[in-house]
DNA sequence: AGCACGCCGACT
DNA sequence: GTCGGCGTGCTC
């Protein structure tokens, strides 16, 4: 029986009514099963997904109907009614519905927080085609990553256009508004109107619009972490760019990361998932998705100057560095210095031997605290000659640019000042276009950060910065560190992070940590002493508690254990205890920085 | 999230 | 005796 079923029906004598469950527009964990409302004459069309207006406690607020179910006149008649339909098209269907579901859980959200995002930022119109149009020749699907370095439009096209050719969609998911827009003006060229773009900078009314188009038979949408929860019931193949980068994870509550919907969504929706960049993911290691190689290394030619070569005393950017940089200067090329940016943790080196400051027990950077920032350890003396004075490593743009300014004049400047020489940070990256050469001063502080995830933001970064230099004889990127034997640069060097993602996941097995396990961070501005003492009930023999640690004003923990939705369902209840109380609560399901 | 309800103090 | 502060709690 379709949608157009008649309102009340007999059964067993009775006559009974049709009546839609509806998720209120109002963000607690109490209401995420709904509340009944009859669906009177004018509202009959509503289906699972469509957004409506109902009436709740002397107001009215927009809803989606989440299922149908029949009731008996006694309780019909204690029922109120959906007063109308707001948009004609639904947002989303039963499988979608059951995606957020699982993200509401994963991420510790209430489920009205996450419907929303299955639709456009305005209502929806016109009509929506359902995963039944979409059936019929079904291509074989697959999980696959391809390593390498952009542009990708051309190997985009080869492997969208058989999908779109039978009337399936493809969506293209991208880290920034700015490569959306790149990606997408060269999509153009092949598949003109087709093309969908959406991003969070874009009006709402186009956003909206890109939501219509991408419903359509061949659309291809390109977009941004938003469109990771879009409802696209003709999707035949995602494509994600560069999953690795830190601009899919959300920042605020929920912590949605749009890589790893996507990888759920492709399981339960049965649509080809292909990942395209330098480094594959942990998560895509973890998961056993095959990693294809071209012949061609990922990045371009890097060269590695040791420290050491020029003993203590050198000035900040070594001779041989400065050599390359001038070889470039002299033929008025571009050069992209990059500084590991402030806010990270310094590296320290010990003042009498040189070595670089390591936690005893995990291995991680700690900083002039007495104790490891990741772990909890207390941090002694050097390792290696028990000296307990320590210099920080690294240095900013400000010192980086004096030092060079020295042998290069005017030729350099902090980045966005327009010199062929310029000096920035991650933050100037997008903006700094291609290199002759790009030089890397001392990156041991990005490995060295007190996070389980430090060295595979280092390799990610490194090679970002080394895709930035174009290709041709005597283009490189030049890394200048103290610690030239480190794994990360021996990968680095070798244009292939395939073996390092490997060993860093092995060892994240061992240590339980994610993909492997679960890591929850919760920060709550409240009672301190209650919120740890419901924090212990809820993980009790199940997983780890760390904390209360300060953040900022708020107080954070950390749960650690075996990935489990047990522990984030009686998360969701205490949290809203918390809440109800007044106190602001952060969840970060699966956190990057700790 | 709102909005009622209710239990306190302050003021016409 | 009533107005209004905002601390719980419910909303089909």
């Amino acid at each position: 029986m379709g949608p157009h079923r008649r309102d009340a029906e007999h059964h067993r004598g009775c006559i009974l009514t049709r009546i839609a469950r509806v998720v209120p527009d109002i963000p607690s964990f109490d209401l995420d099963d709904g509340f009944a409302y009859t669906v009177p004459e004018e509202a009959a069309h509503v289906t699972i997904g469509s957004i409506v207006r109902v009436p709740l406690g002397g107001r009215r607020v927009r809803g989606w109907v989440v299922s149908f179910e029949e009731e008996r006149p006694a309780r019909v008649g204690k029922l109120r009614a959906i007063v109308t339909r707001s948009g004609d098209a639904p947002i989303f269907d039963e499988t979608l519905l059951a995606i957020l579901r699982w993200s509401a859980i994963h991420y510790v959200a209430p489920l009205a927080g996450m419907l929303p995002r299955a639709g456009p930022p305005n209502l929806p119109r016109g009509l929506r085609h359902t995963r039944e149009d979409g059936r019929g020749e079904v291509l074989a699907r697959s999980t696959r990553m391809i390593t390498g370095s952009g542009p990708w439009h051309e190997l985009i096209t080869e492997v969208a256009t058989p999908h779109v050719e039978v009337g399936g969609g493809v969506a293209v998911l991208v880290p920034t508004a700015r490569s959306v827009e790149e990606i997408a003006s060269l999509l153009v060229n092949t598949f003109g109107h087709r093309v969908c773009r959406a991003t969070s900078s874009l009006p709402a009314r186009e956003v909206t619009n890109a939501w219509q188009r991408a419903g359509q038979p061949g659309g291809i949408l390109v977009g941004t972490s938003e469109i990771a929860s879009w409802h696209l019931p003709l999707l035949r193949m995602a494509i994600i760019i560069e999953p690795g980068r830190r601009a899919f994870k959300a920042k605020q509550t929920p912590t949605i990361r749009a890589t790893d919907l996507m990888s759920y969504r492709s399981e339960v929706e049965r649509f080809s998932l292909l990942s395209l960049g330098a480094i594959p993911p942990s998560e895509s290691i973890a998961s056993g998705t095959i990693i294809e190689k071209p012949l061609a290394r990922a990045w371009p030619l890097v060269e590695v100057v040791g420290r050491d070569e020029e003993g203590p005393g050198a000035a900040v950017v070594l001779e041989r560095t400065r050599n390359a940089i001038r070889r470039i200067v002299l033929e008025e090329g571009h050069v992209f210095v990059y500084a590991p940016r402030r806010g990270y943790a310094p590296a320290l080196r010990c003042v009498r031997c040189g070595t670089l400051r390591r936690c005893k027990r995990c291995g991680s950077g700690p900083d002039r605290g007495s104790t490891c920032r990741r772990c909890g350890a207390a941090t002694g003396p050097c390792t290696e000659c028990s000296n307990d004075q320590f210099q920080a490593l690294g240095v900013g743009v400000g010192r980086i640019v004096d030092d060079l300014s020295r042998s290069f004049g005017n030729a350099v400047a902090p980045a966005g000042h327009g010199t062929n020489v310029q000096v920035g940070t991650e933050r100037d990256l997008p903006g700094s276009g291609t290199q002759d050469l790009a030089v890397v001063i001392n990156p041991e502080r990005l490995w060295l950060a007190p996070n389980y995830r430090a060295e595979e933001e280092a390799i990610r970064l490194l090679a970002r910065i080394a895709g930035t230099v174009r290709r041709g004889s005597g283009r490189r990127c030049l890394v200048q560190t103290a610690d030239p034997q480190h794994r990360v640069i021996t990968a680095l060097r070798g244009g292939d992070a395939t073996k390092l993602m490997h060993s860093i996941v092995d060892e994240r097995i061992n240590w339980q940590l994610p993909p492997a396990g679960s890591l929850i961070a919760v920060e709550v501005r409240g009672d301190r002493d209650a919120v740890d003492v419901d924090l212990g009930v809820i993980t009790k023999d199940e997983a780890d508690l760390f904390g209360p640690a300060p953040a900022g004003d708020a107080w954070r923990w950390l749960i650690q254990g075996p990935e489990s939705d047990r522990i984030r369902i009686r998360l969701r209840g205490v949290v809203q205890g918390w809440r109800d109380r007044g106190y602001a609560v952060r969840i970060d399901a699966d956190p990057i920085d700790l």
